[in-house]
RNA sequence: GCCUGGGUGGUGGAAUGGCAGACACAAGGGACUUAAAAUCCCUUGACCGCAAGGUCGUGCGGGUUCGACUCCCGCCCCAGGCACCA
């Protein structure tokens, strides 16, 4: 053993040690006390930060924790490498997407074995391989046949660079998720997938994921947006066509003054053709198209509209009230037509306002004393129903369901439950993607490539110097094709399938990653899946978590699956940030905000036990992190203080033998290291089985071996107290493998071990080490501490009382005062209320 | 606006009804050294005090309790999600 810690030295021996031994290679067919721990794979950009490494260590600390737990522990890696940087690396580099993934691929790979994790490499997939990709688009097939694939003409969110976006890769402020330019409309024939038929099943399904963060439960729900209302089939008055609404609040039925529709509502075009106002609804309308999403919202806030001289009835009283064409009607939401209720929600009133459209109030407020006139805003609270015929005076909430009966008896409408969730928009107009397994024929249609000709091969010779688009489709050998059902010359889709859906199913393929019949096999996934516990960022908590959700879902009702839930546990790592030197502000670590630290740089000067040491230490993995230069100092040095206390009672911790540490022999001195080897094993343990708080089960091995230190043991000792301090050093080995394992299998090793550290036994509490005779209990006066005493263990109330009452630190207080109250919290403390 | 989290020393954080600040970082002082690095030891929430000791202190204001960082009510601030979603 070498004085100084060697790191580099020993991280590599046992980095090949495991490879050679193949530590963590699986055999699926066992899976008796199986345990598939799943990391999210990466995009292979190439390079990781530390902000990355997070992610891998804390699944490596979980994949090492449950093997030393005795479960056959399934933990693999693979590469989500379609995607659009490497399409974008082509046209301005040159280098062929193909190549570059698999150098990234091999980057990256060669980082995540230089940190020490922990992967069944025999598992390793890339989703650009056609072996691969062929089962996503076997994927495509499953739900094309489902009647769940389909494809329509849409506008669609695009982005010149990023071209088509699904929703859901649309910020907030109008700009692509990925590249930040604006987003615009424009009207493509696209596929999509019909999850919208999933909305309630992704919905009801967040009650069984428990062991989700309840956060990215709720962002789900949230995004799924379910609300519960009514359909009213109201009529244009003048053509009898219907105009159905979807309503929240029919409570307020009538007190509807005007109908809004999205200017893009299938009932325009009638309209214009009949309208007297024709030219400036033409205006109007042809405005709002060519505004894009994000600008429209924004000048919504600012209510425009035409009317069109038509009205409708309502079918609640026969009134005819003007319809409007509005720029704040979204076309995708409900029926894409509003009832209008200025009184009662703040946009009609707005629009009323601006348009001096009447106001009608049915709902009052308790004191009646709503006037129309006088009206500043819309009145929004509940009360009683006024104006509305055979409901009046009823309270507004309770009067719904019997508002929706009523309209439903009579037949103009019904209870209805509508979604905010859109389907899934996944064609994408790029190369480098799985292409849609689907010929264009003149006279069958779109017809799906039958299952034994997939993988519909990507070309490698295209060219991507071309403008705009995609440079498939201008393939003309890729293009040309048969109709798979009538033979006729036919030409092939050249949209590729969003990079989403690759990663929908990986966690399948894992179980079983060669099989070339299949994607994979129903009964094996049965028995490994749901994975067991699964880690990954919390920006993946819509996207991604919900189209995994939604594919097992629809697996599932095709029988290739007997679980509908992918994951059965979720755990998302918090960022790493770290403090711009520029504006000195606090940021998520990115290229871009020039924030990275290289966790290379810190393997080569401190060692991947340090680097994992520090970013677990950090703080609770849940929450974000900044980033300290000097933190990595401490973690560094704590493993340079272990070595070296290992280095210095190296005989004594290879020659002590310890086959009993009985308790009751100890003298104060080795018990007190022997109780918080226990205490620390107890808590450690409960860290890693809850709620994965590596940072305080680190403290709490800082804790023991500080106590080891203050034991003072030496040679010269008596042997029990050795033999404590070398069960002390073995526990405490034992227990920070998950977290710095090189350093652990060396030192284990060292002390006479001969198979790997990982084949340890997790150490054991001792109950009876816990158990105290004496303990020191807290005196308090009116709640303050005012003194504490040593007590033996499990004496009764009334004698702690008589010893508090008596005691010195106590008198002091309570001394010509009036004692009210005496608390006596058995082993913990005493308090005395006086006044 | 709605829905989630969160607010504790100079810093990261610990403690989920019972001694607030564990464990670290940083800072200051000291030892060793020709010197530096490394290492080791001590101090370190604020205020009053020479000291013994005391007072205050977990975003703010109330409440429950013998006792509240922890539970309840009301507010403020920060972060995230959703949002003309009818």
């Amino acid at each position: 053993m070498k004085e100084k810690y060697p790191f580099s030295e020993i991280e590599s021996k046992w980095q090949k040690y495991w490879t050679d031994n193949n530590v963590f290679n699986v055999d699926t067919s066992q899976y008796r006390n199986k345990y598939y721990c799943l990391t999210m794979f990466p995009y292979p950009s190439g390079t990781m930060h530390v902000g990355h490494g997070r992610n891998y260590i804390i699944g490596d600390v979980v994949t090492r924790y449950k093997n030393m737990r005795g479960f056959n522990v399934l933990s693999p890696m693979g590469w989500d490498a379609f995607g659009l940087p490497a399409e974008n690396a082509a046209k301005d580099r040159g280098i062929h997407p193909k190549q570059s993934a698999a150098d990234n691929i091999a980057k990256m790979k060669r980082q995540l074995q230089s940190w020490g994790v922990g992967y069944d490499w025999e598992r390793e997939i890339a989703t650009c391989h056609p072996e691969y990709y062929r089962w996503t688009q076997w994927i495509f097939l499953k739900l094309f046949e489902r009647n769940l694939a389909y494809q329509k003409k849409a506008p669609v969110n695009w982005c010149d660079l990023c071209t088509t976006l699904a929703n859901e890769e649309v910020l907030a402020d109008g700009t692509c998720e990925r590249c930040g330019r604006p987003v615009t409309k424009k009207n493509l024939n696209q596929w999509f997938f019909r999850i919208t038929d999933y909305a309630g099943a992704l919905l009801d399904d967040l009650k069984l994921l428990s062991e989700w963060p309840e956060k990215v439960r709720n962002m789900q729900a949230n995004w799924i947006g379910r609300s519960e209302g009514a359909i009213i089939n109201f009529k244009i008055t003048e053509t009898e066509d219907p105009c159905p609404v979807f309503t929240t609040r029919p409570d307020t039925i009538y007190g509807v003054t005007f109908m809004a529709i999205a200017p893009e509502h299938p009932l325009v075009s009638t309209i214009m053709a009949k309208s007297l106002n024709r030219a400036s609804i033409e205006q109007f309308v042809n405005k709002q198209l060519m505004t894009s999403t994000a600008e429209r919202m924004n000048d919504a806030t600012m209510k425009d509209g035409v009317p069109t001289g038509f009205h409708v009835t309502n079918p609640y009283n026969g009134d005819s009230v003007p319809l409007w064409i509005t720029n704040y009607v979204l076309m995708e939401y409900g029926t894409g037509a509003v009832m209008a209720v200025p009184a009662h929600d703040q946009r009609d009133f707005k629009f009323a306002k601006r348009y001096d459209i009447p106001i009608k109030i049915v709902i009052q407020n308790e004191e009646m004393s709503l006037n129309a006139e006088k009206m500043t805003e819309a009145y929004v609270e509940d009360g009683p129903i006024v104006a509305s015929g055979l409901f009046d005076g009823r309270n507004n909430r309770k009067a719904i369901h019997d508002i929706i009966q009523y309209a439903k008896d009579n037949k103009f409408g019904d209870f209805t439950i509508n979604y905010r969730l859109r389907d899934w928009l996944i064609s994408r107009q790029r190369y480098w993607g799985a292409p849609i397994p689907i010929v264009h024929c003149p006279d069958c249609g779109a017809v799906p490539v039958p299952e034994d000709e997939l993988p519909v091969l990507l070309p490698d010779d295209v060219d991507f110097n071309i403008e705009h688009g995609n440079p498939l489709a201008s393939h003309e050998g890729f293009i040309h094709t048969k109709c798979p059902k009538c033979g006729k010359d036919g030409r092939r889709e050249t949209d590729t399938i969003a990079q989403w859906l690759c990663s929908c199913w990986y966690f399948l393929r894992y179980v079983n990653p060669r099989l070339t019949d299949k994607a994979f096999n129903t009964d094996d996934v049965n028995r490994w899946l749901p994975v067991d516990q699964y880690i990954g960022g919390i920006e993946h908590a819509v996207l991604h978590l919900l189209y995994s959700r939604f594919i097992v879902k629809v697996l599932h009702d095709a029988g290739y699956c007997s679980f509908r839930e992918p994951f059965k546990a979720l755990f998302t790592q918090g960022m790493i940030c770290k403090r711009s030197d520029k504006d000195g502000q606090l940021y998520k670590m990115s290229k871009s905000k020039g924030n990275v630290v290289s966790p290379d740089d810190l393997v080569t000067n401190y060692g991947a036990d340090t680097l994992r040491l520090y970013t677990l230490f950090i703080g609770p993995p849940e929450k974000d992190a900044e980033w300290s230069d000097q933190g990595i100092e401490g973690a560094s040095r704590f493993l340079r203080r272990l070595w070296r206390r290992v280095f210095d009672n190296l005989t004594l911790l290879q020659e002590t033998e310890y086959p009993t540490c009985n308790i009751n022999e100890m003298a104060s001195d080795e018990r007190n290291l022997y109780r918080k080897l226990h205490e620390t094993i107890r808590d450690v343990t409960a860290d890693m089985d809850g709620a994965f708080h590596f940072n305080s089960a680190i403290a709490r091995i800082m804790e023991l071996s500080n106590a080891m230190d203050d034991s003072h043991t030496t040679g010269d000792s008596s042997d029990l107290k050795k033999a404590v301090y070398r069960a002390a050093m073995e526990a405490l080995i034992v227990l920070l493998s998950p977290f710095a394992p090189h350093i652990s299998e060396e030192i284990w090793h060292e002390m006479g071990n001969q198979s790997s550290i990982l084949n340890a036994k997790w150490p054991e509490v001792d109950v009876a080490a816990l158990a105290k005779d004496e303990i020191e209990v807290v005196l308090q006066v009116n709640g303050k501490v005012r003194g504490r005493i040593t007590v033996p263990v499990d004496i009764d109330s009334a004698e702690m009382e008589r010893l508090a009452m008596s005691s010195e630190q106590i008198s002091k207080y309570t001394r010509g005062k009036t004692i009210r109250k005496v608390i006596v919290i058995p082993n913990k403390l005493v308090n005395i209320a006086v006044s």
